[in-house]
DNA sequence: CCCTACATAGAAAGCGCTTGCTGTGACGTT
DNA sequence: AACGTCACAGCAAGCGCTTTCTATGTAGGG
């Protein structure tokens, strides 16, 4: 029925070996029989049956690459430049390896039953994106996992995620405290007193380090903290719109939100706007990330730039063993505060 | 090193086959030696061998996605839906499938070789999604590689894509055309009698459809066609951005700009509000996609929803056989006209 | 002109799993 | 009491490819 490596070695008359080493390149194969083998090939119609190869050889050219939530462009930008990198067919790379994106939708089960099918399917690379989760038995069984994989061969890459020591992981970590405290202090220079701050989920890394610098900021200003300004919610537009409301609810005269990331911004904003209040005039607003639209909107979104593209870039070539790894492991990446329309001093 | 199998079998006193069994539960075995079994699996932290069982079986669980651009929330979206009844892990399938989403680039090349490298897995199920391009000579030959790949007994479904006969596909396609007409023809009867297009890649077939119902819509209304209202671009917001003020400079009349899409209308509304015009005062602006982000723009924009999601979701079940396939293996989703901010009648 | 060296090609042994077919006791039947 | 039935478990034959080792023909070297 389907064609096989012996029916291209029938028709070429050569030894299947010979096939093989044709389509692997790896050994010496005369010119003129390396043709008649490619012709039968071609003739054929012959498609190499990747589970028999990466069976025999003990590895495959897949690459994994798992992200928390696809349909949001934060991971959309990382795994498409991972993805670049990696080849994936057509990329500059020339070992075509299939990059696979798989999506956890940042459940921590799904997480770990991906890492299971990547290992199970011999991944010559793992790419985990975004902030990990911080529940600890669910950490340490993913760092296991992670260890497995590592120590199977498969090259292990953290972007955009904190360092997991003792897995063997590179990280490439965002600095999403330092672009917290940065965003906030620039708020706090304007003049801010009064600034709300609506937290993603609170079980992520993320979430935490964004929270951590916004506070840190608000420390070194001597602004004493009050627990109504927090709200944490999902990482998406609603989410923001509703922690606004609430937020106004608790304390009307707050002169500054501040989002965990772009599409929590852009929530309240639209929240704020329908409760009559003006932007920047009467509350300014941040974001985090700076994807793209984030410029789009009126008025345009002051945020902190995470160098996303680049990031993704560099962890996909670092996967493909095409770039050295960071000394010990790890390289800080920092995000650049995006001075826009949305963020002015206070009113009065 | 890697323990196999056998080594299970080997420490649960049983035959390979009988773990195999209990691993795949498609056979009778006694409830204690399935324990047993299973206990050996945990205590050897046993990985079962992806390539090895495909080749056996001659099945895999890999279900492959294609998308144009993940870095696009258009596609992320669909790619999200559809990963969501693939199963992957966790979804309610079951049957663990992983579900990758490849990214083409829009490339045609790339598409090859992806399905290449999917045929080459014994994939499962491929969704394509998104136009096609339009290429003849590449379509014969994606058309031929579907062919083959469901000949091969991977299901193929289409997702926002238009029908390919003859291959053995399942297609979702969107009535682009359509909605493209209706959207138009909502401008017109707001009294807007010069509509500047911007279309996408020529050889979409998007772009072909969304123009072609436009156009429609002003034949429809007697307004006859003027080449320099229609300019080609990609399908992201500095496309629109540019395209934009060349329509301006080739007529400063225009009172409405419909974009191929969200993100051209939003470098657009950009772009004319770099020129001095006001949205919808000046110039009335509409989109296509409704992606998330266009009701947070000022104004909204008004654009046509196409329901991503749902038809990602139902090409998903029909991937993995859990829904039937529509008659004639072709379902037409339509869009919704969404009537927002952004447009309103011309001036004057 | 014989011998060593090299360049190729083939033979064959797996890689780790699935599965059709073949036992083998324990039961139920007549 | 002899025998057909089940319910399980094991045997063993591959699945299609890679790769080590070996064979062969040819080209130099002495």
């Amino acid at each position: 029925m389907t064609v096989t490596l012996a029916d291209v070695a029938a028709r070429a008359q050569v030894s299947p070996a010979t096939v093989s080493r044709v389509l692997n390149g790896n050994y010496p194969v005369a010119a003129s029989t390396r043709e008649r083998v490619l012709k039968a090939v071609d003739e054929l119609d012959y498609v190499l049956n990747g589970p028999a190869s990466a069976l025999a050889a003990a590895t495959s050219d897949l690459v994994g690459i798992l992200v928390n939530d696809i349909a949001d462009p934060f991971f959309g930008i990382m795994a498409s430049a991972i993805q670049g990198e990696i080849g994936g067919p057509g990329g500059r790379a020339g070992g075509e390896r299939l990059a696979v994106v798989c999506n956890t939708g940042g459940s921590p089960e799904r997480e770990l039953t991906y890492l299971t099918l990547l290992q199970r399917q011999r991944a010559a690379a793992v790419v985990l994106t975004g902030g990990a989760i911080e529940d600890a038995p669910h950490k340490a069984a993913t760092d296991a996992k992670l260890r497995k994989l590592a120590d199977a061969g498969t090259r292990v890459v953290l972007c955009g995620r904190p360092q997991a020591p003792e897995t063997g992981a590179v990280a490439l970590t965002f600095d999403n405290r330092g672009g917290g405290q940065e965003l906030t202090e620039h708020l706090i220079g304007l003049g801010h007193r009064r600034l709300g701050y609506i937290a993603g989920p609170l079980e992520r890394t993320t979430t935490r380090h964004r929270l951590e610098g916004h506070r840190a900021a608000l420390a070194a200003h001597g602004i004493g903290e009050d627990a109504r300004w927090t709200v944490h919610g999902q990482y998406d537009r609603r989410s923001g719109y509703e922690a606004t409301l609430e937020l106004l609810r608790r304390d009307p005269t707050l002169t500054a939100v501040v989002a965990a990331n772009d599409s929590v911004a852009l929530g309240a904003c639209a929240a704020l706007r329908d409760s009559g209040l003006r932007i920047p005039d009467d509350v300014s607003v941040a974001g985090f990330d700076d994807l793209p639209f984030s410029i789009d909107v009126v008025p345009a979104l002051t945020t902190v730039r995470l160098p996303l593209a680049e990031a993704g870039a560099r962890a996909g070539r670092i996967a493909m063993g095409r770039e050295e790894a960071p000394a010990g492991g790890i390289a800080v990446v920092r995000g650049e505060l995006m001075v826009r329309g949305s963020v002015a001093g206070p009113r009065g």
